[in-house]
DNA sequence: CCAAAAGTGTTGTTTTTACACCCATGA
DNA sequence: TCATGGGTGTAAAAACAACACTTTTGG
């Protein structure tokens, strides 16, 4: 529970157990009903967004620093994570912005030191399974949920445009890493794989090469299952070989989209 | 010229004009003699070799600072390069290792604060032309000087792994950077061309598929003019577009190596 | 039985690969 | 004139793009 407290105490430790200027901030993508979804943060007080984000601990990797920050916002111990981009202009929040939300969030200015540095932001995305999220927001956040890539709304300081950056990293690395496998639960459809594929790619495919082409990577192991329950004729399941998935992935898939 | 003043003052504006923890290294390519070639400094005092590296002003882009420091190195205001990974491991200066180092060059430890601390490092690739560059060592530095990419030894601290990630990031950005028009003078020929993407690659190209597609790109303009002085067959000599270059790369050039 | 989505093959076109001979130049 | 590298074309194979009908399912 949020309290002036814990505040105070957060503030406190942040100056000695942190990294000065340097911050992370992960892009969080997931997939359900068809749609690519990210994870924001809705921060207290404002209606304003933000990606999940956080700060290096004085012994930590980056990439340790992201687990943890991860682990904290989604209940997951294992993420997939990859660093796309370092945002280090000093302007990326202004001292205006900054003074605002700041202030939004209840802190004053004899407080703020942490906050009111300049920060290097090491971009991160991730890649988890949309059912498996736990969203629990950040000491500074009312809520963290899922949002459409679509229709989100504006983001805070350079928010937008590191959202924009892992979107065109992610679809540029499509080839290249385990997106599949890391979307989608265990056992899929495969029109749920070419879906995921269209709304990554954000353009509709054919969906006899689109098979084709999964066939013959030979990344897929087709089950002994249907998924029942939609109106209509049940398709198949699949899951990944994750074996031939990695050595596949290896030379990168070949082809463009 | 390097004296005891020279040192102790870079030091003392080090702390005021830097940001604490944070470092940058350039993998600096240049291109000549039919090989890829990197700029390495040498330690003085030492064999050690090193990555061109910098730090970053408190109110300064990375870029800024990478663009800064490679103006240092090598006379050139405008420098292609891209940043390509941070390397955040806490280990990757160990404290012994870095005390040998700061030894080596000598700065004993009452003066070696900022050295001490531990830096996360931004690894930028450089693309160059040979030809322009007028390498200058550093405060810290013997020589700076061109080295083959085979054979160039061991490098200091993680600049291995940092020298091996560019070569793969530059490798799988062939086809969406302007890399040979960085690389190359302003006018080369076919053959040049083709063995500077061998040397990044690592692997032989058939001769005549290569110009086919170099020409299908559309980004070649051919000049009127043979290199001649060759014990041979004077090969014409071509410029880039840019126009068409720059066109193209934005959906890829396509087609793998 | 109807609507909606799943499954499946073929054909024409483009791209990629493999490969060999003649030409120009300086020594 | 010879050695060396530069320039050029074709044919076979592979990859890709376009396209339509039948099947299954729940309502």
């Amino acid at each position: 529970m949020l309290t002036e407290d814990s505040y105070t105490e957060w503030l406190r430790r942040a100056e000695t157990d942190f990294l000065p200027h340097i911050s992370l901030d992960c892009v969080v993508f997931g997939f359900h009903a068809g749609q690519l979804k990210i994870l924001l943060l809705k921060i207290r007080n404002t209606e304003q967004l933000a990606l999940p984000g956080g700060f290096v601990l004085k012994e930590e990797t980056l990439e340790a620093a992201a687990i943890r920050t991860l682990r904290e916002r989604t209940g997951l111990e294992n993420v997939f994570l990859q660093q796309f981009h370092v945002f280090s202009d000093p302007l990326r929040s202004d001292p205006a912005n900054r003074a605002r939300h700041l202030e939004g969030i209840g802190i004053d200015s004899a407080r703020a030191a942490w906050f009111a540095q300049r920060f290097i932001s090491v971009g991160f995305y991730a890649l988890v399974e949309f059912s498996e999220v736990d969203p629990h927001p950040d000491m500074f956040s009312a809520t963290c949920s899922w949002f459409n890539l679509e229709g989100r709304g504006t983001l805070i300081l350079d928010h937008d445009l590191i959202l924009e950056t892992a979107l065109t990293v992610l679809r540029s690395q499509l080839n290249n890493q385990p997106v599949g496998y890391n979307l989608l639960p265990r056992k899929f459809t495969l029109p749920e794989l070419q879906k995921l594929y269209e709304a990554i790619l954000g353009k509709p495919l054919d969906r006899r090469n689109f098979q084709r082409r999964m066939f013959a990577y030979g990344i897929l192991r087709c089950l002994d299952e249907k998924r029942t329950g939609g109106a209509h004729k049940a398709p198949l399941l699949y899951s990944f070989d994750l074996r031939k998935y990695q050595k596949a992935l290896k030379t990168g898939l070949h082809g463009g989209w």
